[in-house]
DNA sequence: TGAATAGTGTCTTTAAGACACTATTCA
DNA sequence: TGAATAGTGTCTTAAAGACACTATTCA
């Protein structure tokens, strides 16, 4: 089967989409979305997750990866199992109306079915560190955005206070954004120039942040 | 099913450990060292791939690490299939009496058994990217060997020269070997300084090399 | 002594971090 | 004008790379 950690950043915390589980075992419980892959329907195990996501959220995941595939005897009572894991970032905006959507901040996830708790471990530590080398953070985050947003989120995911002339120098020097031409976000002070995605992929700096 | 890429670097050149295929699909082609899960017996799919490089090279290798999953429809004639993919790294000299051992340069690997190729792509991936920035490429080596010889596994597995000072100065400040107290490598030259492994695991360094 | 490999010292270049400064808006 | 956030300039520190130098052995 597939299990997908649903990354999210909503008011400015790193966050987790669980959903309760409606079957035994640990019906009830908190658990990852996931579900089995559909061998005449999914092409392969990707595309599985990305059909598991979708009925979870209504659309595609702007980022998806591969995590790890958890297999064994211990991680499901009914006996030895396989799980491969993926992890999505999916910005808050899309999802904050959808009733069926919970997130848990990622310091304070509850008790879960399964292994999960394990593959969220890993999911996070994967997420932090590719923060500190790459664009993926941005993932996090709507379509327009302002270079303090990016900011942000980067001191979200990877954990530590970033300095803001060095991380625009940084930033902008990696060429994965682009300004929006006359386009800012204003408020009860300067405005604020509005960027967006130039690159779709994920780009790897050479150095880190 | 687990699939293993084994490498190794004999003649100073990075190499791929091949078997030929004995049954259909298939048959007779070259294709990484793999086997189905034992459910009984193994108690998860790291577990069985130790069993399976057990049998091909029989020890366990130094290093061992899960790659990815492959999975899908098109990659095996008989139909939908799933392989957890692991690369190992083991020293040419635990293996060179082995008759029934083969190795090809990763320039020069053959046409593959099933997505064979594509598992030794992303391997090969891997490998060069984390030498980059960690300890990896020492579990190339046998146990005793010199800066020197450190040195040219790196070159090997990154692809690229490295400065002799910068490089003997960033791996002793990493700490992850340490010298054998009065154990020199001689030959018509200056003696050279035999290290070993003071740390078991993997070392990820700060920076890159 | 010359060939071969081992090992070191030092200078230059470049990136990262600290930190203070200027800019623009609204109340 | 003061509060708030946006954005820039400059100095310091530290790492990486280039490169030349010294060291030790054997033939």
């Amino acid at each position: 089967m597939v299990d997908a950690a649903l990354f999210t950043i909503r008011n400015r915390r790193l966050c987790l989409i669980l959903g309760r589980r409606k079957e035994p075992p640990f019906a009830g419980a908190f658990a990852l979305s996931g579900g089995f892959v559909h061998v005449e329907e999914d092409s392969d195990a990707e595309m599985a997750t990305r059909r598991v996501i979708r009925s979870k959220i209504g659309f595609d995941a702007p980022y998806l990866e591969q995590l790890f595939t958890f297999s064994g005897a211990a991680r499901d009572p009914r006996g030895w199992s396989v799980s491969i894991a993926y992890y999505a970032l999916i910005p808050w905006t899309l999802v904050e109306d959808n009733p069926s959507i919970s997130a848990f901040p990622v310091e304070a996830v509850p008790a879960l079915a399964f292994d999960h708790s394990q593959i969220v471990a890993k999911a996070v530590e994967r997420l932090r560190s590719k923060a500190t080398y790459s664009s993926l953070p941005v993932f996090l985050l709507p379509t327009e955005f302002t270079m303090n947003d990016l900011h942000q989120i980067y001191e979200q995911t990877i954990g530590t206070r970033l300095d803001k002339a060095s991380f625009r120098h940084k930033i902008l020097e990696q060429d994965f954004i682009e300004e929006i031409a006359n386009r800012f976000r204003t408020g009860a002070h300067r405005p604020a120039q509005l960027y967006r995605l130039s690159s779709k992929v994920l780009t790897p700096f050479e150095r880190k942040i």
